[in-house]
DNA sequence: GCCAACGTTGGC
DNA sequence: GCCAACGTTGGC
């Protein structure tokens, strides 16, 4: 099984919509670094972190399994949504999307922070310059050292 | 194929 | 709100 990293906003969608929705599309990824990961990469059970960004105190503050294999983002077909691709073919949609089911949210949130300063630490994406992908693997040993931190 | 301009992400 | 980083776009 392989671990993950996701970042959403939580005035976007926070930890506790998931907890109250249970499964959920994970839509909006606009990025082809994460799309192939999502296409490619990602197994169903797998595990992932779900990660504050874009907020007062950003943090990991949940886990969720990937529950889907990968299928169209309905939102880039709606002109309506924030997330519309027009050059997307319905025939060969441009952006995916897989399903995520709530866990568990941590004991406490895991801040950024904390996290920049761990021992062990020190190669974690979320700590590396320019760090901007929304979706990133976790190894087993940082996965480890970060729900030990709860 | 280069690269400047522009847009987005995300911490602070 | 600012700004660094960096992906994308489009002219050439």
């Amino acid at each position: 099984m392989a671990y993950w990293l996701m970042k959403s906003e939580p005035d976007a969608y926070s930890i506790d919509d998931l907890k109250r929705d249970g499964t959920e599309p994970w839509d909006g990824i606009r990025n082809y670094q994460a799309r192939n990961m999502i296409r490619d990469d990602m197994k169903v059970g797998d595990e992932a972190i779900f990660y504050h960004s874009s907020c007062k105190v950003p943090a990991a503050v949940g886990i969720m399994r990937i529950a889907s294999e990968a299928y169209p983002d309905p939102t880039q077909f709606d002109a309506n949504s924030h997330y519309f691709d027009g050059k997307s073919d319905p025939e060969n949609p441009r952006w995916l999307l897989r399903d995520v089911a709530f866990i568990r949210k941590l004991n406490r949130p895991v801040t950024l922070k904390e996290l920049k300063t761990h021992p062990g630490l020190e190669e974690f994406q979320l700590n590396k310059r320019g760090n901007r992908l929304s979706i990133f693997p976790v190894t087993a040993e940082q996965w480890d050292i970060i729900l030990g931190l709860e």
